[in-house]
DNA sequence: CCTTAGTTGAGAAATACTCTCGCTAATGCT
DNA sequence: AGCATTAGCGAGAGTATTTCTCAACTAAGG
């Protein structure tokens, strides 16, 4: 799911009954060429593109990143801000998040191990899954030094 | 953690610098006497607490919350509901949460394999861990079934 | 005790998100 | 292509959850 293109976008909408609009391509697209490793949220999301001219509703930003997190396109994160984050989700590349409590740095990592043993729990359960999330949280080691926790 | 005194809750905040409080000493009592497997939201325990008849501000509930999780005395569960949960943290029976995306349903698993991962990764990372929460988010079989994704 | 500094209660406020409804536009059929 | 159907959109009001403010209170340590 690295590139999708507006075409692929319709079919995989269109499949699940859905429709394809220019909003929903223009979220994709927006995902499609963040930087590796970057997340957006919903108001981060709005705002650049308004800033590229796309004007969208912010009820349409938080109802577009719903449903493609519903059909697997996008990743909710839930990180330590008080906000969700989104990025694009690429199965192939699985990473996960340590998360300082004190100061919010986000460290991303891989595990591939984790993906496995995710799927094979899941599927035990009768489940499909759409996300596997370790989120580790603790104290980093500058924030440990000025005694914040 | 499956069990902590008063006392003993006491001298875990005061060595950090925190009070021991009548208020912190009925939040964490209400977790421990909690069933295995139960979480509570924020309105969830200043409910129960209220309904028991310890009045506390819904301040001070989400204060103390924090201040728990901060110190690792309790788990900050971010499910499929809109709110966070919390339960106590037991290091030493590690569980992890398998939500369906449609139904809200909620299954708990263990697998201490994470735990060992997440740990060895933050610590190469120079973190000092507070939790380690592996969350899958799927759809259900009786929902895939509705074809509700 | 007595001081001091952390903690609480109450409610206002901020934030993040959801809903409603009239209008627009994508889809599928002819 | 033209049309009917209905999903989806925009705008803003509404809701839910969480945070903040500040005066009053109280635990901790001397």
């Amino acid at each position: 799911m690295i590139f999708l293109s507006d075409r692929a976008l319709k079919d995989v909408l269109n499949n699940k009954g859905y429709r394809s609009t220019a909003q929903r391509q223009k979220v994709l697209r927006r995902f499609t060429s963040l930087p590796q490793g970057e997340h957006l949220s919903a108001e981060d999301l709005h705002e650049t593109l308004l800033t590229e001219g796309d004007r969208m509703s912010l009820s349409t930003v938080y109802r577009t990143l719903h449903l493609m997190v519903s059909i697997g396109l996008l990743r909710e994160l839930e990180l330590a801000e008080g906000h969700k984050h989104y990025e694009l989700s690429r199965p192939s590349r699985d990473h996960h998040h340590l998360v300082c409590l004190s100061c919010n740095q986000t460290i991303e990592f891989a595990e591939s191990s984790i993906t496995d043993l995710g799927e094979k729990t899941a599927e035990n359960a009768g489940y499909q899954v759409l996300d596997c999330q370790l989120t580790l949280y603790g104290i980093c080691s500058s924030c440990a030094v000025k005694g914040l926790a």
